[in-house]
DNA sequence: ACCCTTGTTGTAAGCGTTTACAAGAAGGAT
DNA sequence: ATCCTTCTTGTAAACGCTTACAACAAGGGT
């Protein structure tokens, strides 16, 4: 009796290993591998006799697909990626929730970076993604090296930008508009009557939202001719203790200003804890703004004035365009979401 | 002159949409693709002046890696996955985010699914994951259908419980004593005098972590001759909303407890606005504690007296045992992580 | 009876890599 | 010179699946 094939010899090994393919399935069920193929992939395409033949023959052995040999075959990897700056702010892990929760009733996974506000880090990021193999892409905000943008194009992945709004790009993106609803919290603090407004706003480098809001600010003042002097505006990282830091900063002007807008909902946390422990009475004293309405926005003492950011929303429809790309389907260009003003105790009129 | 075979034309019309193989770049630098694969995968083993070559070719075509080709001729398709139950929560968000920063630098990429605690919706995204292709997979907790680790052994993929300490386990672990450390925030308490004592726990059910953290109070508590009577506990979903209410009901109680024990931060975050809202002194009416020291923890009026869990460092050792579990290295099968009883304003000894 | 659909299944050629093995070259020891 | 190593490189066979195409059967219409 001779030697088994080599190849031969593999298989029983990886049998033994109890690693079927789709090859065992088929030899047990007695069918051919398309047909296999077909019950796991269209299974109205096979007769229910065989279908359940299958299906028994795929319980016996413990099958499970095999992803890369699949992605291979079909040029689908039923992987969607997102790069998001990160996921230590609520506002995009909840959005990231909900687009792999949408994701994955589709039948898809989502594959995850994050670029810690670095352009070059999320095309690095993206660029190993796209690599193991995407359907689809997500990103965040609008600007970054054109070459990440030709790479997607080159390699023909659907690809979105979210927590932007950009009717006129020829990126697609579904988000709000950062700029007008930043102008929309200065005109609203003016309305009060103040005219001493500051902002803590995000590092405005390489993040594109962080510098809308700020140009939003600038922009309404300006329409009333106001100004945000340089002493009025910082920059600064999203963090509590940076909120806090750059407040104190802020209102150890001559005179101070009677509103301090923020870039987010983590630095106007920071500014509200900071008049506390400096005995600044908000909003008597001082207003503050954020931006986002994270969960506890609304629980705080005084509760923080804030711009709703449906991130949960975001996240949803991000994927639901993907998905609809990826069918070959139209999806509009560009999807705005609504973001609301919403009013709470942090703000007030001026002190007289 | 005779039409192009089949095979030919294909070739010409993915050239044409510009997408390389191994094979172009092979052609153009005038070698095997054996050694292009070389230069990409173990670059010293070739000679640099080939390397050149290979490398000058691959920046001329664009050329990229095709990740679903590697994985199945390799058997690795350098991504890890990890199931959490929920994103929502900023501890497991920097856990994750210590974990992938930890991975990209190695050259893996994580996949992310969330199971919103829920042990068959983990099963399900954990099988999906598998199918996709994974040399690694993080779990939160210890609890869940055998089913699954039976998946994982016969797949042979390394895998790891997080957030959990089990040295007698055949479930390798990385975490701390969840028991452990309730009973020592409960110790704490009567220490100073408390015999009223009540929590607010997490849902226990398919949740080993928030069981182990009622069961560690109850202990404390039984060796003082004490007892968590059923009015005295109420399990919650982790938002603040639900402990705002709990927290209500609690205090209703005649008497009320002195001591509320919160099964996590969120919970007593709801606990503590709730106390302000109700106007109840905190901590001289009642004392609150946490679990997880969350960044606002700290920034809170009373700051929370909470337990400091490292997550970071949890996320990053994770991704370090299954790197080394990968890559055929030894590795403890049960690491311990300290974590610290952080006392701040929220607790203090019992109204007289 | 014949032709045309429609539906179901099998055959086999890929998909783009990695890697065992073979082969050749170069250098060193004898 | 000869034989052994050690280094490089090429050849070609997998890896496990999908899918175009062919083949055949079963009706339906004429």
């Amino acid at each position: 009796m001779p030697a088994p094939e080599p190849t031969v010899r593999k298989r029983l090994q990886r049998r033994l290993a109890d690693r079927p393919t789709l090859h065992d399935v088929a030899a047990l069920a007695g069918v051919s591998t398309a047909t296999v193929s077909r019950c796991l992939n269209e299974a109205d395409a096979v007769r229910s006799e065989l279908r359940e033949r299958v299906q028994s023959a795929i319980a016996e052995l413990g099958y499970t697909r095999h992803g890369a040999a699949r992605a291979l075959a079909s040029r689908r990897t039923h992987a969607i990626g997102a790069v998001v700056p990160t996921l230590d702010n609520a506002i995009f892990a909840t959005g990231i929730q909900a687009m792999q929760d949408r994701l994955s009733m589709a039948g898809y996974t989502l594959l995850l970076a994050s670029s810690n506000y670095d352009v070059d880090e999320e095309f690095k990021q993206a660029r190993s993604l796209v690599e193991r193999g995407l359907d689809g892409l997500m990103l965040i905000g609008e600007a970054r090296p054109p070459g990440l943008y030709e790479l997607l194009d080159r390699k023909e992945i659907p690809y979105v930008n979210a927590w932007t709004y950009r009717p006129d790009s020829r990126h697609p993106s579904i988000g709000f508009d950062n700029r007008g609803s930043a102008s929309r919290i200065a005109s609203y603090l003016m309305d009060m009557g103040h005219t001493r407004i500051a902002m803590i706003a995000g590092l405005t480098a390489g993040n594109d939202r962080a510098a809308e809001r700020l140009d939003g600010v600038r922009a309404a003042l300006a329409e009333r001719g106001l100004e945000l002097g340089g002493d009025r505006v910082i920059e600064s990282a999203y963090a509590i203790s940076e909120g806090r830091q750059v407040l104190r900063r802020l209102m150890a002007a001559d005179p101070p200003p009677t509103a301090v807008i923020c870039g987010n909902d983590v630095l106007a946390y920071g500014a509200l804890f900071e008049c506390h422990a400096l005995g600044i009475a908000v909003p008597d004293a001082v207003s503050i703004t954020g931006f986002d309405d994270l969960e506890l926005a609304a629980e705080l003492t005084p509760a923080l004035t804030t711009m709703h950011v449906p991130s949960d929303v975001m996240g949803r429809l991000a994927a639901e365009y993907l998905l609809h790309k990826i069918d070959g389907l139209p999806a509009p260009n560009a999807t705005r979401l609504d973001v609301d003003l919403i009013i709470r105790g942090s703000t007030g009129p001026p002190p007289a």
